[in-house]
DNA sequence: AAAAACCTTACGGGTTTCCGTAAGGTCTGC
DNA sequence: GCAGACCTTACGGAAACCCGTAAGGTTTTT
């Protein structure tokens, strides 16, 4: 079984949860942190010292405090581990079921395993840690996989983002364009926002821009 | 300090953290389950067998599984708790940080305390035991305590969120009209529909119906 | 180099929403 | 019983959105 792992989660109840059981398991060292910042230094610090960690178990969603923190999501903390530790193996535990952030952690932070925080997460997180132990295979809590298995990822540009956005906070079209000009978007006309708009309506199958912005939300694009 | 305690949280990871820290506590008996029915059913044998729970920590969202409940939610668990035993401390740990649900927690189902899971929640979870057994004083984090103290608690309407879950779907103001005529609510009017959502929008300082939408899924609402 | 395809923008007309006003009905207070 | 307040609805005009078409510019393909 893996030697020594960490545990980056910023609740102290689900760190608690998760270190009770795996200490069941006989893994040698369980290290944990709340913060992204420092769950990167110890990962740095263990290699320095020439006893690495083998796995990192982290969360995606980190509540903001009082400590000031570079690295300020779980996404942002996989990129920049992924970045320094190509090889080092990653499951996410998380709550987040939304399609499309599942998509990009999987495709492109080429992580090892993504456990669902279900209500067998606990026994699904065990299963995952023997599955991608022993082998390279890819673990998906059976009730998300379907996230990966759409025929086509859901790619919805930066632009759009900052569209659904905009609509979201109440802008009209007049205003969506000068806050595209604002940002230096291209393009920025009304006449390109209405064309925009039109085809992401037909992409999502929305009936008009509030059942737009509505899906976005529960999709977790906004 | 509490005797017995029952845990109501579908997550077995969150269970696993709950009863590891309280069984440090010195607490004779934690029993647990991940199911709303079961609580309510285990609350009913332990009085029948002469031997009551004197605490409750629950959850408030419940996942669905293949297990058919009768309680779908730790809402409508409270309800019935509350109603059967006026007198069992309850207390709530929950992820939910939206002021609408705790105001209608904390002042139409009397809980003891309400813990958000944050990531001092298992502290936080142990004042509040402290706190609420020695006295009948109320426990809230402090992070969302706020949600109380709000000079007016918000007050929409079933048929404003009605009105709202229409929009959300895409409903035009005509056939949110026809759907208030078929669900027989009253007004139905479309003049009535744009007059309500004209006073929503002014109520929740919403630029227009696609930022009225955006707030209300904020805010839990919809 | 030229043609074709694509993108951006403007524009006009239709539809929906927004907003205020007015009329009629109901409820409340005197 | 009546006046005043409030609610519901209709209506008209303004504003915003929706949609297709057309023109000009840019990129790609031949």
């Amino acid at each position: 079984m893996f030697q020594k792992i960490l545990i980056a989660e910023d609740m102290d109840f689900i760190n608690s949860g998760i270190r009770a059981e795996l200490a069941k398991l006989e893994i040698k060292e369980i290290d944990y942190t709340q913060y992204c910042d420092e769950a990167l230094l110890k990962l740095k610090s263990a290699r320095l010292n020439n006893a690495p960690f083998d796995l990192l178990i982290s969360d995606l969603s980190f509540n903001k405090d009082h400590t000031a923190q570079k690295i300020n999501s779980g996404e942002e903390l996989i990129k920049a581990v992924r970045k320094e530790f190509p090889d080092l193996k990653i499951v996410i535990f998380s709550v987040e079921d939304k399609m499309y952030r599942i998509q990009t952690l999987c495709n492109e932070d080429k992580i090892n395993a993504y456990v669902w925080k279900s209500r067998d997460g606990m026994r699904e997180l065990k299963k995952a840690l023997q599955k991608i132990h022993n082998s390279n295979e890819f673990y998906i809590s059976p009730n998300v996989a379907g996230a990966l298995s759409q025929n086509e990822a859901v790619e919805i540009a930066e632009y759009d983002i900052f569209l659904l956005n905009c609509l979201a906070k109440g802008y009209s079209q007049e205003e969506i364009s000068a806050a595209l000009k604002n940002k230096n978007y291209s393009p920025t006309s009304m006449s390109s926002v209405e064309k925009r708009l039109k085809s992401l309506k037909e992409y999502f199958n929305a009936n008009n821009v509030v059942h737009l912005v509505s899906i976005s939300k529960d999709l977790g694009l906004i």
